[in-house]
RNA sequence: GCUCCCUUCGUCUAGUGGCCCAGGACGCUGGCCUCUCACGCCGGAAACAGGGGUUCGAGUCCCCUAGGGAGCGCCA
């Protein structure tokens, strides 16, 4: 049988980390059995569902690249196929109409929890044979096993048992006729044929009521797997105080969507000692099997930590391409400065991700305004002057501005005065950039070029000399 | 409250009764490299929640306790 899976979220809130890596083991285990990914957007509750949510759960899909086979599916479009098996269910007495008020089940509640009961509905109406008036408001309810047991064999929690006795009667439509979660899930996946359910464990609990509805169907329950949800870096729930809402955040925040992707397949997966996996790997050695049953919390760095390990090997021409639009949006003019590719491949190791990179560029492309205070301090000093007035000259040498040349000349001016590399290179570090740090001197003066090189040394002396007649 | 689930270094995890006085990774930390930062390399500290069993032997099996989580909606 061709396996066939899904990602159901709902566009109440955005896509979020959580649902994220629910989507990936999804689509990891569909496309490790050759079977058929579907994306359903389950959006039955109409009060809360917007359509920005529903664009940014498939922004999110697109910038992942989780492509999906069928879909997305909307459940909003197949109310008359909800409504019809809701009859189904009703003729067939696996079902029955329930009048009993929101105030009458608020009561029930309450007075369940006061004597230490789950706070179940009673079965009040379960064996009415007429309504208490004529037209009088009801919703249907399921007419759920009251002995018995329902046993799942969830691919990651193991076999769990629930007593049907435990379980009450579920509302599958409500008042005004449409249909409820637990109701649109089963049948969706009887329809669209899902072999294997993946999704958070916070569908466990859910998970026998809906194979009694199944059962009542008369139809074999697809497999599940229950994922453990994904803990903020402090241990707690997920929230929003946890700064990251959507995930297209991480993408704004300049994460590659592979370092992502593969930092979320280790948070409950693992192979081995294996930390790396490209996308083909994770196809080949993921199974639901290795996944683990505890919650995973959120590591910001070692995510950090993948995205400059693929800063670092990946394609040269898409990343420089990446940055260039990081630039960008950064405010920065592009075209004043060295192309992104030649920027990027000085700056790859250097940072690990590409808004910083964009950001600590900026002295390649904008006039420095003003020298980082502590390194002038440090560096543009008196006994600079002469170091850099011999460079100064040793530049204006060159007719060849490769690294090599400006080593060379960074080396013969050192050797002449007698003076380490250091004592040379960081006040020209300051001189170039304003500040202490920078990629190597050399290919830091070969992307800004030597006019610019030259007027900023210019520029650099004359600060120092400025400086000297002030006290 | 009731039902269900979970529990190895700070974090992600390896481990399926002896290979484990517990391995890897991030982070932290000492050093090397070095024109700064970073990268890279070498080293270090750091965990089986607690208690009972079972067994010649337990991180690994069983029970209890504690802690954490989920569900109990005319939300999904």
């Amino acid at each position: 049988m061709k396996v066939r899976t899904r990602f159901a979220p709902s566009p109440t809130g955005y896509l979020h980390i959580g649902g994220v890596r629910t989507a990936l083991f999804s689509w990891l285990y569909a496309r490790r059995h050759s079977g058929v990914f579907i994306l359903r957007i389950e959006d039955t509750d109409r009060e809360r569902s917007t359509q920005a949510a529903v664009d940014a759960i498939l922004e999110g899909m697109h910038w992942l690249n989780l492509d999906y086979d069928e879909g997305p599916w909307f459940q909003t479009h197949r109310f008359d196929r909800y409504k019809e098996v809701v009859g189904q269910l009703l003729d067939a007495g696996h079902a029955y109409r329930c009048y009993c008020s929101k105030d009458d089940l608020e009561r029930m509640r309450s007075e369940a929890m006061a004597r230490g009961d789950k706070p179940k509905y009673d079965g009040t109406c379960r064996n009415l044979v007429s309504p208490p008036s004529a037209g009088a408001p009801y919703v249907v309810r399921f007419r759920n096993p009251d002995s018995g047991e329902v046993t799942i064999e969830d691919q990651i929690q193991g076999l769990v048992t629930y007593q049907n006795k435990e379980l009450d009667d579920l509302i599958i439509a409500r008042a005004d006729g449409t249909p409820t979660y637990n109701l649109t899930v089963v049948v969706d996946d009887m329809d669209m044929a899902i072999t294997h359910v993946i999704r958070g464990d916070d569908h466990l609990n859910n998970t026998p009521r809906q194979i009694n509805i199944f059962n009542a169907l008369k139809i074999t329950p697809p497999i599940y797997a229950h994922v453990p949800m994904i803990l903020g870096p402090d241990g707690k729930k997920l929230s929003k105080r946890h700064g990251t809402v959507s995930v297209l955040q991480y993408r704004d925040e300049g994460i590659l969507p592979e370092a992502l992707l593969n930092y979320l397949v280790r948070l409950g997966w693992s192979h081995g000692d294996q930390e790396v996996f490209s996308r083909e790997e994770m196809i080949n050695l993921f199974d639901i099997k290795d996944v683990n049953k505890a919650a995973a919390a959120l590591n910001p760095d070692k995510l950090l930590w993948l995205n400059q390990h693929y800063l670092k090997q990946g394609d040269t021409g898409r990343l420089a391409d990446l940055l260039g639009d990081a630039m960008r949006e950064q405010g920065i003019t592009v075209e004043l400065g060295p192309n992104p590719e030649d920027l990027f491949l000085v700056q790859r190791e250097r940072f690990n991700n590409l808004i910083e990179m964009a950001n600590k560029s900026r002295c390649f492309y904008e006039e420095i305004t003003n020298y980082d205070q502590t390194s002038a301090e440090n560096f543009l000093k008196p006994e600079a002057i002469e170091p850099l007035r011999r460079l100064q000259q040793e530049f204006e040498g060159i007719a060849d501005w490769r690294d090599e040349t400006i080593h060379s000349a960074l080396t013969t001016v050192a050797e002449s005065l007698g003076l380490k590399l250091g004592k040379i290179a960081q006040p020209l570090r300051v001189a170039l950039t304003g500040a202490a740090v920078s990629p190597s001197i050399d290919k830091t003066a070969r992307l800004l070029g030597r006019e610019r090189t030259l007027s900023r040394l210019k520029r650099a002396i004359e600060f120092i000399e400025g400086s000297r007649i002030i006290p």
